[in-house]
DNA sequence: TATACTTAGTAAAGTATATTAAGAAAGTTG
DNA sequence: CAACTTTCTTAATATACTTTACTAAGTATA
């Protein structure tokens, strides 16, 4: 365990101030001395090193509460900027976002050619972050989060199995630390996610979250206590593979019944085609080639029976799940995210209405359950997170990255 | 957040010496300070003053390493005592333990009568606790932990809502502080076992792990990162109504499926009865009046077909139902506890296998699985370890109960 | 045995950082 | 404009870790 020293205390402390500078947007240094419990001079000095380091600014006096105006500090935002890759399976998307998060500079995207290598995927994530800074040479950059698919050891910064890609044991971080030398940090894109809708949205620190990607296959993240959960192995929020019906359909992993044959973005279309086979008069028999979830929640915003029903149906499934979840895990929010979240009230109110109906205590019923609303950036920001949150964590005995 | 200062800075290096002690069993000064990373001198001045306050002691010399023995120091595990409830739905366990958790000192065991009202329960738990300290005065008792079964809201120390007996909201912490004047913690009873399986076998204190209670309902415990994990509303561990069959028999709670349905001991005895009506050969038929699992279970020691077939089947559900926990919450070890688990291997053998065989990683499926080797005294000792958890915990600004 | 060397533990001085006390700055209010 | 508030800073103080130096108690070797 981290031992008890000064340097630990006073990073310790500064890492409260600042947070507390950016939970808040706008606060004075009496405020803060209030809050945290910590005295004036104590804020006082902590405040002016951060001011020194550029991390906050002082902006306009705030009004007076019958003395002396306080000077408002918050947090200067465009001081520092980050880079968040979201590395999808067809494509990878490079951002770069200030301090806050909310605002995103300049961004990029380049498509995966199918039957890539490692070395080649490795370059590409190299000359698209190459493009960026060269584009954006007055920039200070302190660090690259990196959003990616698949399994991840996130400790080791290396990206075990993408399975659409077929690509096996890239090292990014280290790729990309020697490449641009700065904080590198690799996670699975639905714990990216989760932490950054923990970190954008939900402000309160403390927190204890769940985002669920529902794209291709299901994947979750957990925020516990404001932190990433990773689990003993790195591996928690499976709950693609969550059974839920063990008399269901046979599913990729080798078991019946897992949520993923029932309410990923292919089992919705595959259901689709069923029911097509089997004659159900709908708008979508005229698919060519490949029907897609996308297509599917398409027809339904037209209207199409059969695409509401399916969509309703994935939707239930998708509650059954997470009323499991809430069950073991009783989180204080839920997300969705992944492209079937863009399905909307289509997918998100059957999930509400089974939730409701199917949890066991009243406060458990009423969890609430959102669409992520960082929308096509959702894992590039939950990236960007990745650094942020080590940046407002307390430093101890690292070294600061600023 | 907690801020830093002097006094927190002591207690936490203070609360780190004492940990490593305790899991160390007995440890020189000097080591101590090589692997906490602490300096000597600090080592000393701490350990000076847990030997004033007599939570350690000084035993023999230690070897040699080439110059002077190390002075070895261990907890002093006799100095003081705690005190643990077990609240089940037929009957109280009162037991003292040592600071090591090892030592039962004295033990009370007292019925709850069928119908008790909420007053005359808590009149029993206080008359429980005044008898075994009456019966050991020359003990000092530095706190009270309750594991208490059904609805708990541990902040507050409330139960909530007991099932078996129909109580409601009663104010066991209170109660009992007002009565002893000591620290008292209340709890779930599966929440308490996982803490105790947590606190007393697995030394470690960062691990994660999920204690399942498996007797008349199902009911997990989470431990992460060394600490009781309670979710938002403190009904995290809820996995007795997991759905892993939607099309299964209806639950209590009004859903199809639950993991209850076919995995608890009623759910066994249920399966028994209608397979006997069925016309099965076993030696179960002359049951009169209830079956219970624990025959079922004694039927398959001596070799009764149906009877090993029923906890084999109810082995595989738990299998599955934890192949899920383990998707989810990727524990590094999964313990088995309550009544059920007295069938053993009968049950623990295909709860393995299907993990062995439905988890998604190698080292998912290899996650241990154990039977709570507390035994019966599996939730008083998780109650006590309520108490030392908290002893043992950075003080912070509370004050110190010793 | 005597000397040199190790390791364990302690005492004294030094240092980092929070806290307390006091003051300066910049307001508001009557 | 005097008196009072509130904000922020400066100077002195206190706490608890660290560094340095030392004592205690052993082992190894001549």
């Amino acid at each position: 365990m981290q031992r008890g020293s000064f340097q630990w205390m006073k990073s310790l402390n500064k890492s409260i101030i600042l947070n507390k500078i950016r939970s808040e947007g706008s606060i004075s240094r009496a405020q803060i001395a209030k809050e945290t419990q910590l005295t004036p001079p104590t804020v006082g000095t902590i405040v002016k090193e951060l001011l020194e380091q550029g991390l906050i600014k002082e902006s306009q006096l705030g009004i007076s509460q019958g003395g002396r105006k306080p000077t408002l500090l918050v947090l200067n935002t465009s001081g520092f900027h980050i880079i968040g890759i979201d590395a999808g399976p067809s494509d990878v998307q490079f951002v770069i976002s200030d301090l806050s998060g909310g605002k995103i500079v300049d961004e990029l995207e380049k498509p995966v050619e199918f039957g890539i290598d490692e070395e080649n995927f490795l370059q590409m994530l190299v000359s698209g972050v190459e493009n960026l800074i060269h584009r954006n040479t007055s920039l200070k950059f302190i660090g690259i989060g990196v959003a990616m698919h698949g399994v991840v050891d996130s400790e080791q910064g290396i990206s075990v199995f993408a399975p659409n890609l077929n690509l096996r044991n890239m090292n990014i971080k280290s790729v990309l630390e020697t490449s641009f030398e700065m904080v590198v940090k690799v996670e699975n894109d639905a714990k990216a996610l989760a932490l950054g809708e923990a970190w954008f949205q939900n402000q309160t620190a403390n927190t204890s979250m769940i985002a669920v990607n529902v794209g291709r296959g299901i994947g979750a993240g957990l925020v516990i206590n404001g932190k990433l959960y990773s689990g003993e192995h790195g591996i928690a929020g499976e709950v693609g593979h969550m059974t839920i019906d063990i008399h269901g359909k046979t599913c990729t992993c080798g078991n019946d019944g897992c949520l993923q044959t029932v309410a990923s973005g292919p089992a919705i279309a595959e259901k689709a085609m069923e029911m097509i086979d089997k004659g159900y008069q709908t708008q979508l028999t005229n698919y060519n080639g490949e029907l897609t979830a996308e297509m599917i929640y398409l027809a339904a915003v037209e209207g199409d029976r059969l695409a509401k029903d399916l969509l309703e149906e994935a939707g239930t499934y998708l509650g059954i799940a997470l009323t499991n979840l809430i069950h073991v895990c009783n989180p204080s929010t839920i997300i969705i995210g992944g492209g079937v979240s863009k399905a909307g009230d289509f997918i998100l109110k059957p999930i509400v209405n089974t939730i409701r109906k199917r949890a066991i205590s009243e406060k458990a019923q009423a969890t609430p359950v959102y669409v992520s609303s960082l929308g096509d950036y959702g894992s590039a920001l939950g990236a960007v997170a990745l650094i942020l949150s080590d940046i407002f964590e307390p430093m101890g005995d690292r070294d600061c990255p600023i």
